[in-house]
RNA sequence: GGAGGAGUGCCCGAGUGGCUAAAGGGGGCGGACUGUAAAUCCGCUGGCUAUGCCUACGUUGGUUCGAAUCCAACCUCCUCCA
């Protein structure tokens, strides 16, 4: 094992953010003698970061603390020319409109985790729209496009495998590590930063911009990546029943956020704990330790201080509570996700069915429909058989709420308005 | 520009005139077992005002009693040649 001099790298090592990274001692070197800038891009084609930016932003959060400074790159240039990735399927242009929009949802998440401000090491917030829709395609190609090799190009992995497996690669998606590269550039001459980190996937596009900067600038850029995160059973992160983990609170509640936590398989327990936590290694060690049952114990601290992390030490302990009254308890506790309903409508009788469908449980009459026949139906924890059934004000219990189960682990409540 | 190939449900992939809401697998959901885990086993996996109706095999038309399957045009993608 390697070891570094600097607070940021030891951090890192340890708690296992490093995939590769360039020039390790110069960067260690660096980080030990001074306030260095960092930055890492993120593009703006949903209104909200999920789990999956989440090792990233907690990379941010690190390096700040180890007193540098970080920069989050909005890539909202970047997307509105769209990231041709996907092979078959064209994706839909996003209007400026929406970029902008998702823009600034998630904006919210970077301050929970960052200090930003004037101060040295305050994070800063830039946008390459600012300059990549400045561009001007034949000087580009003059100043930037001269300096990067085609020879090389095809050499780095993201394009020499879908030249090897006979994929298709339009020359724009060829041109994306050069847009990416040019961000570094123009963000080391805005600010002086040294240092763009990312995931595994990045590394070429990341590269790009270090060749440039060596180029360009004559400076020595670094590079630093993240391992590409996946479950210990092989899934990718971040998808759960209800689909991504989102991590905006008006998209996935701090509930359900502790939930998805919560159902981490043990063998990740103890890699979760290290990247999305802030305890101390003693601790993690300790909980680490833990077998069989226990782990359980480790894995509620996990959910804890994960979303302490992200929405907050208040709603984390909340979430937790609810979490025990309804599953250690058997309680229909007050904290579960909570729709609203016209007491008008309730009054009326609404169908099961269609009360499923309300409360986000089941995606269709059908869907809820299979579910009782499955069993996995249940109103205020009594089963319910009888798919047209209805509910109405007599299933409110004394807390003045209904509640609705799918399956053990989905709890919905129901109140009248 | 020329020749050839491909487009099927969330994904992969079978299907070449009725038995096809479409095999199989993956994923997902539910159940059993457990520890709100993993692995394993079982069930479900288009919609609806539901013994019926509607939507669906790239798009639009056509042939046919009947089309994912045949024909035409178009769109998109891939391969090879120039």
């Amino acid at each position: 094992m390697n070891q570094y001099k600097s607070e940021f790298l030891k951090v890192l090592q340890e708690r296992g953010f490093i995939h590769q990274m360039s020039n390790a001692e110069a960067l260690d070197a660096l980080c030990a003698k001074e306030t260095v800038t960092a930055y890492i891009g993120f593009d703006c084609t949903a209104s909200s970061l999920h789990v999956g930016s989440l090792v990233q932003i907690m990379m941010l959060y690190w390096f700040q603390q180890c007193g540098h400074r970080p920069i989050t790159l909005m890539g909202s240039g970047t997307t509105r020319v769209g990231d041709p990735t996907g092979k078959d399927e064209s994706r839909k242009v996003l209007t400026d409109e929406i970029i902008e929009a998702n823009k600034n949802g998630i904006k919210q998440v970077f301050e929970k985790f960052l200090t930003y401000g004037d101060g040295p090491q305050d994070a800063m917030m830039l946008d390459n729209a600012d300059w990549l829709l400045k561009l001007n395609y034949m000087e580009f190609l003059r100043d930037v496009g001269r300096y990067f090799s085609v020879n090389q190009m095809i050499q780095r992995d993201s394009v020499r495998l879908r030249l090897e497996r006979e994929q298709h690669l339009s020359f724009l998606e060829f041109n994306y590590m050069l847009l990416q590269g040019y961000d570094y550039l123009e963000i080391h001459r805005q600010t002086g930063c040294r240092l763009q980190m990312g995931g595994s996937d990045q590394w070429s596009n990341i590269l790009s911009g270090v060749d440039l900067g060596r180029r360009l600038a004559d400076e020595e850029l670094f590079a630093l990546t993240t391992p590409l995160l996946t479950t210990a059973s092989g899934a990718k992160m971040g998808k759960t029943a209800a689909g991504a983990v989102w991590l905006n609170p008006d998209m996935l509640s701090p509930y359900d956020y502790w939930q998805f936590w919560r159902n981490t398989e043990d063998a990740d327990v103890e890699r979760f704990l290290k990247l999305f936590t802030i305890l101390p290694m003693e601790e993690i060690a300790r909980l680490a330790a833990l077998e069989g049952a226990g782990i359980n114990e480790a894995k509620k601290v996990l959910a804890t201080e994960a979303t302490a992390m992200l929405h907050g030490r208040e709603a984390a302990e909340a979430a937790a509570e609810t979490a025990r009254k309804a599953f250690e308890e058997g309680a229909s506790a007050a904290g579960l996700p909570t729709v609203m309903i016209a007491r008008s409508e309730l009054e009326a009788g609404i169908g099961v069915l269609g009360l499923y469908v309300t409360a986000g449980l089941c995606a269709s009459n059908g869907e809820t429909r299979r579910n009782i026949k499955g069993g996995a139906v249940k109103v205020n924890d009594k089963a319910v058989t009888d798919h047209s059934a209805t509910i109405s004000f007599e299933n409110v219990a004394e807390d003045g709420t209904i509640k609705l189960s799918l399956g053990k682990k989905k709890h919905v409540l129901i109140k009248p308005v």
